[in-house]
DNA sequence: GTCTATACTAGGATAGAC
DNA sequence: GTCTATCCTAGTATAGAC
């Protein structure tokens, strides 16, 4: 995951798996209990080691939660905002675009989850000005993802093949729809990637067939 | 609000209402920072007084907590939970639960934001054994309310009104995107109950008509 | 790069005045 | 019934050994 092609820089490269492993660690933790209620020794925990290391790679409890922000949102871009710009009909890209937003749901839970649960509550004050920039950023590209989302579903209804509707509240529903399953998904150890297509199948046809001009 | 019909034990009477404060304060603080974000002082800043008022009526910040899961689940089933049970075809009580649910996110934002934000997390371990007690009671009257709405579903297939498809997993999406309101609505000064209608109607529009056989 | 030891503060909860 | 004063634990963050 995140390795680079590259593998001669080997100080940076193993910087780099030390810091995922942490981060890793962090997703999980916040997952479990929020941002809030998670302390820096549960990270440490879930790492399998003690404060030091989480230290050694982040200043502090914010920037973590922040950069399990940017990943997730990494994740929704490269896996179904990318979508947006290929080919095919509004509503044929729409449902990929739902397809894969549902499956990122939950092959990414840790970090999928914390994104959901919110970037704006959480930090009650205690941040630095660097430490509120990067949140208005974090905001944005929630905002951004989004966008790509309402601006395929108004290009549906102007192909006629979408019924006229309010094209930022219908992405409203279906986006939360979809958010909503790290809220109750729980994997399985049995769990091969079959159960997990078959749910984002089953969300997929519901959500779009709602859309449809006629049946 | 939740005023008794008598008014003749003003002692208990002003105790509710002094309760009733408290709990109101700590849903809309709870609702703002999350449970591990808000500190009793944040409580008592929103109720416009100190500690020692909420203390006077919860001892503790858990018990709460508890009991804004409780009223908001007692909202919820007056609300749209009764509609299960009066006439009608399936879908079209189905519509109205719907409905009513959508209005119920926007008129109570502060209790159902909560709700919606978890009752299982927040809560590492520093819980006696009567509060894990009252734990389980919330969660088992969320999954039951939720039940209301896969019978309806189930009823809908068995009449040929709905498409056949996993009920279960169908209400899951519904419900998902209808709590999802209570993360992006904001309530504006100006709202008379006009806007908040228009939103629970055109969402009701699009979660239904991805049900219904044929169109 | 990872550990232990420790400083420092926020916040839950209680006691007791008014 | 509401306040102020206080106790004490939990948790962020740092220093410095290994």
């Amino acid at each position: 995951m995140a390795r680079r092609a590259s593998d001669t820089d080997d100080v940076l490269e193993e910087r780099n798996e030390g810091r995922a492993a942490v981060l890793d660690a962090a997703a999980r933790a916040f997952m479990h209990d929020g941002y809030a209620g998670t302390s820096i020794d549960d990270v440490a925990e879930q790492l399998g080691g003690t404060k030091g290391r989480v230290y050694h790679y982040y200043r502090s409890k914010a920037d973590l939660f922040f950069d399990v922000h940017s990943e997730s949102m990494r994740q929704n871009f490269e896996g179904a905002g990318a979508i947006a710009h290929e080919g095919g009909s509004p509503i044929d890209r729409l449902e990929r675009m739902v397809r894969a937003h549902a499956l990122l749901m939950m092959t990414h839970l840790p970090y999928q989850r914390v994104s959901v649960l919110g970037v704006e509550m959480h930090l009650a004050g205690n941040t630095t000005s660097k430490q509120r920039a990067t949140l208005r950023d974090a905001i944005a590209r929630r905002d951004e993802y989004e966008r790509l989302f309402v601006q395929v579903v108004e290009d549906g209804i102007a192909a006629g093949e979408i019924r006229p509707l309010d094209a930022a509240l219908v992405v409203k529903g279906l986006l939360g729809a979809l958010n909503w399953i790290t809220i109750w998904y729980r994997p399985r150890e049995t769990d091969t990637g079959e159960s997990r297509m078959r749910i984002a199948e089953e969300m997929t046809t519901y959500l779009i067939s709602g859309l449809r001009r006629r049946g």
